[in-house]
DNA sequence: TAATGGTAGGGGAGGAAAGTTACAGCATAT
DNA sequence: TAATGATATGCTGTAACATTCCTCCCCTAC
């Protein structure tokens, strides 16, 4: 184990004498004189097998009665001696044995067994370890010490156990020198740059800020600059220092991915030696890894890992992938969004420019080096990523680095285990059974869709399949079989009961299922947190409390995930089927109970009705037309609809919609209503303003769309704005930037054409290196083309459509991304008239001519055209080379006209250079940046190109006089 | 090989299939 | 009156086009 004292000293404690172990349920007639004969048998196949003994245990598989059955525990002497097939006499018939345990990973084993969880402290008591001496150090740790398993201390994180370590943090970036239009490839091109920045956890400044650089490198204010002549040095130099530094955590953007793998591999072309060891282990070096994972959540991804022992890695990119759910991930979009800052993106063709220039431009190049050092850690600072996953990690009790590195169920398994060891069940290791059969889910109640201008109260079940599961006693443990119960001679609803899916559980009075019993643990717990969060004023306890409550808020749901995954450990599709069972059940006794008590005949003043409803929640109208007589009602229904109910099981009032807009299932708008003085917020589910696949345009629009329409009740308005936004993209004034669409990359091998995935196929046949990969999100934007050309010809990379100035499909904009979403809100409040009203006929549309055959015009013979009247020019007509015979006398007027043009671009144009400039924090500078997620960047390319458009024009009134 | 939370549902786009229309080509009637 | 040619009519196959329905795909609600 690593781990840190309280005053920051790395500690390395070799762990003795703990052995990998696991169960085979014990055949009839096996005895304890087998046990021997057993264990040289299977010694001869496996090889070190320690011990073999029986144990009481029952299986966690279904309710069989109390009785505990004889198992054998076997216990080996290596984890990949544990073994699924034996032989003994006929005893264990191949193929049908289920071993039980053999598939818990052996760090898991561990920490279950010695009560540790992921982050937390343990106390090595004074007499109990034997510290190591120069000669028997195996690493590079300040303190190591070897200790039994069974005699440390492990704390359960709570109270002043649940302080964060001061672990030193290690930031960092490099940069290398590539070749231009070619991605890096370390087996040609060198690191130039490397920064790091080095901080103590919980500390707001780094106390380190440096940068490597190859080849001198101008001052740079509050950083140390550490410069080289050979490439070789500068590795060497940089190994040596993170060495010394001895960070406990490594963190970056997408250095998992590029810049670790990268650093090792340029290492290796160029002989440097000792580079690999970077970790604190002094005898394994650190190796690149290539992994798959995939998910149904988060889909396919491949990826790299490498090893660097005894330090985390915490990759800032992966996080945000997982937790976050963005239209872009890049560095630039992150920061923006989460740190209100565009940064300078300067393209990797650039970077050899200015490596090879003067020690200022490497400065430059330094700067930027350092600030994508920084932005990860002030990104994890603000979005207290690291606090949130200790958090996680304490709770789930699984290693951190599962966190980033595994899905979810590792997390319910890990759980599983330890209250499952408590009570004595074993977990069967079972047979990878991939099955197709989906069950059935929750109800979603037929909407009644329109435009509500009542306020709809809202009431919800609060963590309603978790409470399921603990109020019918729901769990692996109590599942029982029709011939258990008849062996038992149970009596139905005394001992077990029937559930609406037809499947059987006994009763908690019988037996209390695990999984209720954890459920009601992470629940009763995240309760305490947030009592403990209301009464501490200290920010930095409050924010690990809510990180707290927060994990174990995600963790209770993801509880019933669990028995229904396909793939996974222990899929029970009865667990889940029965739970989502009740769910259907309990949604339609909801509507009914509140359907047939709100009635006139029941002295209310109007029919309640129930006009939506999905999985947990009821959408009411009540009838009243403000917003505190509904909130009464609800309050009211959400108590009498719970006495219908099994504890825990609880309907909660939670908000009032007014207005509130039902467009269709999961598709809804509306004002968001806690409290009856004033609205929270506009709550929109589900549209386009949420989705992040369709343009910005569509989203912002429709976004300002429902303002106009629930907040400042103006239809009319929102009307006019979509003229006035129509009429932007038709006349070409809608930024590029607001007109990319993404999507993930989610497969290699896609049965029909796509427009996402033609795009990046284009852009992966122009640079391999840079274009998406799988599980990446992929920015495109339709062009025009030739009539009739699908959507997948059409779509491409914004870079390269700004590079060639090739010209929008502002047709299919305005059709497919706004006039279809758009049409479906307007419609059931102004009902059939919107249509005309917006879409009716744009005869302000500037025509741009077709391209032909192939989206390439493939003959064009350039003819100038008069600057007065447009007449085409020839040896005939032309006065000069700006205008005809007709048109002489109005030269000087057409000359001013131009000029004045001219300098406007002009002006538009400084004004944008300007704005970049002070982004990359210099006024006298070339501009390089080409930050594709920045919208200054796309304005100011359109307006270059204008500015040369209308110098050229300009320059044909030369030698007129 | 190891590992991978679930189902319900909207909506855009592609693509096959079935339907429509226009028209050439031919046979037949006038 | 029969044979012949011109024209109109009707039928049919085919290509082009528009529509419908289904599937794939992405993303979201819960």
């Amino acid at each position: 184990m690593f781990g840190t004292t309280r005053e920051g000293f790395s500690v390395l404690a070799h762990i003795t004498d703990f052995l990998p172990y696991f169960y085979l349920p014990a055949p009839a007639g096996f005895v304890g004189e087998h046990l021997q004969p057993f264990q040289d048998n299977m010694n001869k196949k496996l090889g070190e097998v320690v011990s073999i003994e029986i144990v009481a245990k029952r299986t966690i598989w279904e309710y069989r009665g109390e009785d505990k059955t004889p198992f054998l525990k076997i216990t080996v002497s290596h984890p990949a001696s544990i073994s699924r097939e034996c032989n003994y006499q006929g005893f264990f018939p191949a193929g049908k044995l289920v071993t039980y345990e053999s598939n818990v990973g052996y760090i898991l084993r561990f920490m279950v067994d010695t009560h540790v969880v992921g982050m937390n402290w343990v106390t090595v008591p004074a007499g109990k370890y034997k510290l190591r001496t120069s000669q028997t150090r195996r690493s590079s740790c300040q303190i190591e010490l070897d200790v039994r398993w069974d005699e440390f201390i492990s704390h359960t994180p709570e109270g002043e156990w649940s302080a964060m370590a001061p672990l030193r943090i290690l930031s960092f970036d490099i940069e290398c020198a590539g070749r231009k239009g070619i991605f890096p490839d370390p087996q040609v091109d060198p690191v130039i740059q490397i920064a790091s920045l080095v901080t103590k956890q919980g500390e707001d400044k780094p106390f380190i800020r440096n940068v490597f650089t190859l080849k001198s490198c101008s001052y740079i204010a509050g950083s140390d600059i550490l410069s080289f002549n050979e490439e070789v040095e500068l590795l060497s130099a940089w190994r040596n220092f993170l060495g010394t530094v001895d960070p406990d955590v490594i963190i970056g953007y997408n250095t998992t991915n590029f810049d670790l793998p990268y650093l090792l591999k340029r290492a290796n072309a160029r002989g440097v030696q000792g580079f690999n060891k970077l970790g604190r282990l002094l005898h394994i070096g650190t190796s690149v890894k290539e992994v798959h994972s995939s998910s149904r959540a988060s889909g396919d991804r491949d990826s790299k890992e490498c090893n660097i022992n005894g330090r985390l890695q915490f990759d800032i990119f992966q996080y945000m992938q997982k937790e976050y759910k963005l239209r872009t991930y890049s560095l630039n979009a992150v920061s923006a969004k989460f740190l209100g800052e565009q940064k300078e993106d300067v393209h990797h063709s650039i970077i050899s420019e200015l490596q090879n220039g003067t020690p200022d431009s490497r400065r430059r190049l330094a700067i930027y080096c350092l600030k994508d050092a920084y932005l990860p850690q002030r990104l994890m600072d603000k979005l207290m990523c690291f606090v949130n996953y200790t958090e996680m990690a304490r709770v789930t009790g699984v290693p951190f680095n599962f966190l980033l590195s595994r899905g979810q169920q590792i997390k319910v398994i890990s759980q599983l285990m330890r209250r499952a060891k408590e009570d004595g069940y074993l977990i069967p290791a079972m047979k990878e059974q991939s099955s197709d059969d989906q069950y059935e889910g929750a109800t979603v109640i037929p909407p009644t869709t329109g435009y509500y201008k009542d306020p709809i109260a809202t009431l919800d079940f609060s963590s309603m399949y978790p409470s399921i599961m603990i109020a019918h006693n729901i769990c692996y443990t109590t599942m029982i079989n029709r011939a258990t119960i008849s062996r038992l001679r149970l009596v139905l609803d005394v001992d077990y009961k029937q559930t609406p899916q037809g499947t059987f559980f006994v009763n908690p009075t019988r037996r209390k299922g695990v999984l209720p019993i954890i459920l009601e643990h992470l629940l009763s717990a995240r309760k305490r947190v947030k009592a403990d969060l209301k009464n501490e004023t200290d920010p930095f306890k409050r924010a690990v409390l809510d990180g707290r409550q927060l994990a174990l808020k995600i963790s209770a749901n993801s509880v019933y995930g669990f028995p229904g995954a396909s793939f996974g450990h222990l899929p029970c599709t009865d667990i889940s089927s029965t739970t989502t069972a009740y769910g259907r059940e309990m949604i339609a006794k909801t509507k009914s109970v509140v359907e047939d008590h709100y009635r006139i005949e029941n002295g209310f003043e109007h029919d309640a009705r129930v006009i939506y409803g999905d999985t947990d929640s009821v959408m009411v109208d009540f009838g009243p037309s403000d917003v505190a007589t509904c909130m009464r009602l609800g309050a009211e229904a959400a108590h009498l609809v719970t006495t219908h109910f099994v504890d825990p099981v609880k309907l909660e009032f939670e908000k009032v919609y007014w207005p509130y807009l039902l467009v269709n299932k999961k598709r809804y708008a509306g004002l968001y209503w806690t409290k009856p003085d004033k609205y929270d917020k506009l709550d929109a589910k589900g549209l386009e303003s949420v989705r992040r696949d369709n343009c910005c345009l569509a989203s912002e629009t429709m976004d300002k769309v429902l303002n106009k329409m629930l907040v400042e009740r103006d239809p009319e308005g929102a009307l006019a704005y979509v003229k006035k936004i129509v009429n932007n993209l038709l006349q070409d004034r809608i930024d590029l930037s607001q007109l990319v669409i993404t999507k993930t990359l989610a497969k290699m091998d896609y049965v029909s054409k796509q427009p996402h995935v033609e795009s990046a196929r284009r852009m992966k046949k122009r640079d391999a290196g840079s274009a998406p990969g799988i599980g990446d999100r992929v920015a495109y934007v339709i062009v025009r083309g030739t009539k009739n050309a699908r959507v997948y010809d059409r779509a491409e990379d914004p870079s390269y459509v700004l590079e060639h100035n090739i010209p929008i499909d502002t047709e299919y904009y305005l059709n497919n991304q706004l006039a279809t979403p758009l049409m479906r809100i307007f419609e059931p409040v102004l009902g059939a008239r919107a249509q005309g009203l917006l879409f009716g006929n744009h005869a302000n549309s500037m025509k741009i001519a077709t391209p032909t055959e192939g989206g390439i015009v493939t003959y064009v013979v350039k003819k100038q055209r008069c600057l007065g009247c447009k007449t085409e020019l020839n040896s005939r007509n032309m006065q000069n080379g700006a205008v005809c015979t007709n048109c002489a006398s109005k030269t000087p007027d057409l000359y001013l006209k131009h000029t004045a043009a001219t300098s406007k671009v002009q002006v538009a144009f400084s004004r944008l250079w300007t704005q970049c400039q002070h982004c990359q924090g210099s006024l006298h500078q070339d501009v390089l940046c080409s930050n594709r997620d920045c919208p200054i960047f796309y304005r100011r390319t359109k307006v270059q190109r204008e500015v040369e458009d209308s110098v050229a024009l300009l320059s044909r009134f030369d030698g007129v006089w």
